[in-house]
DNA sequence: TTAGTTCCGCGTCATGTTCG
DNA sequence: CGAACATGACGCGGAACTAA
């Protein structure tokens, strides 16, 4: 679990998103989802970030700024009925964070139907259930600063992985991580049949294995860290994108305002200089 | 078709970090 | 402080690609 505060101080860019912007955390415990066990680990390890129109939907239709910046975490847990969802930190505004963790695959799905807004309301994306299973959402790493925490998973979530029989997907041939998940089980399980003596060959060979496993988890780690940083540069320039083109309108309609004054002022001007004569 | 090149994943070692 | 773990670096083999 990333640190809220830190992640806040340590990096700008929710802040730059939206004055006030929330993070949701999808630190999904593997074993309460029905998902295919290969691709649970993707949505284990990622955040949303999901700006305030969007969090406000969540939570409820009705929810006013004003009121949701008062409530208490209990509170707004219970307007947003999030069954099943805890509301782990609200910092105060203007910066307001919440930490979800999702614990449920229904919570995920409700989250993951409502689009993407930035902060004028515009639409950046949508974020699809399938897409988190094709790993191509608009989800990505929380900040900078706080990738470490990202790149660290839970070392358990392996172990904890559904088996590949409970799955949606269990008509269908193993993938490749199934089959090495498969390949790790097995070997492990090798390991422990023969025990773990005090025999210098066993014992090296022990070691080696074990490094071995950590070497192949360590790289799909730096795996997933890299294609979350991609995603997240996808989703940045969308909606650096976006912002750009907002800027560019209200300049328009500023310089519109500008002309229109003017034009206003020269004719007052002008009137009041024929009244007097 | 084939030789050369690039990419990818793996195993191992060395070393830094964490934890009990 | 030592054991266990995480990760960078290196070399290797195989698959995919490419130019001749």
């Amino acid at each position: 679990m990333s640190n809220v505060s830190s992640l806040i101080n340590n990096s700008n860019i929710e802040t730059n998103i939206s004055p006030i912007s929330f993070v949701i955390s999808t630190s999904i415990n593997p074993s309460t989802l029905s998902l295919d066990h290969t691709k649970s680990n993707k949505i284990y390890s990622e955040n949303l970030v999901i700006t305030q129109p969007t969090i406000n939907k969540l939570l409820s239709e009705t929810i006013k700024q004003e009121e949701f910046e008062n409530k208490s975490l209990e509170e707004v847990y219970s307007i947003g009925n999030l069954s099943k969802t805890n509301i782990i930190q609200l910092l105060s505004p203007p910066t307001t964070v919440t930490t979800i963790h999702l614990q449920s695959r229904e919570t995920l799905n409700t989250i993951s139907t409502i689009p993407m807004t930035n902060t004028s309301g515009h639409l950046m994306s949508t974020l699809n259930p399938a897409h988190l299973s094709d790993n191509v959402g608009s989800y990505f790493v929380s900040g900078l600063n706080d990738l470490g925490s990202n790149y660290k998973l839970n070392p358990s979530s392996n172990t904890d992985l559904p088996s590949p029989s409970s799955s949606s997907n269990s008509s269908n041939p193993p993938s490749s991580s199934q089959q090495q998940h498969q390949q790790q089980q097995h070997q492990h399980h090798q390991v422990r049949r023969h025990g773990e003596g005090n025999d210098p060959t066993r014992k090296r060979e022990m070691r080696l294995q074990k490094n071995r496993e950590a070497a192949r988890e360590c790289r799909r780690k730096k795996k997933e860290y890299i294609k979350c940083l991609e995603e997240r540069v996808a989703v940045l320039e969308t909606q650096n994108k976006a912002l750009i083109e907002e800027l560019r309108q209200l300049k328009e309609l500023y310089c519109q305002r500008e002309e229109t004054n003017n034009k206003n002022n020269s004719k007052t001007s002008s009137t009041t200089t024929t009244s007097t004569r």
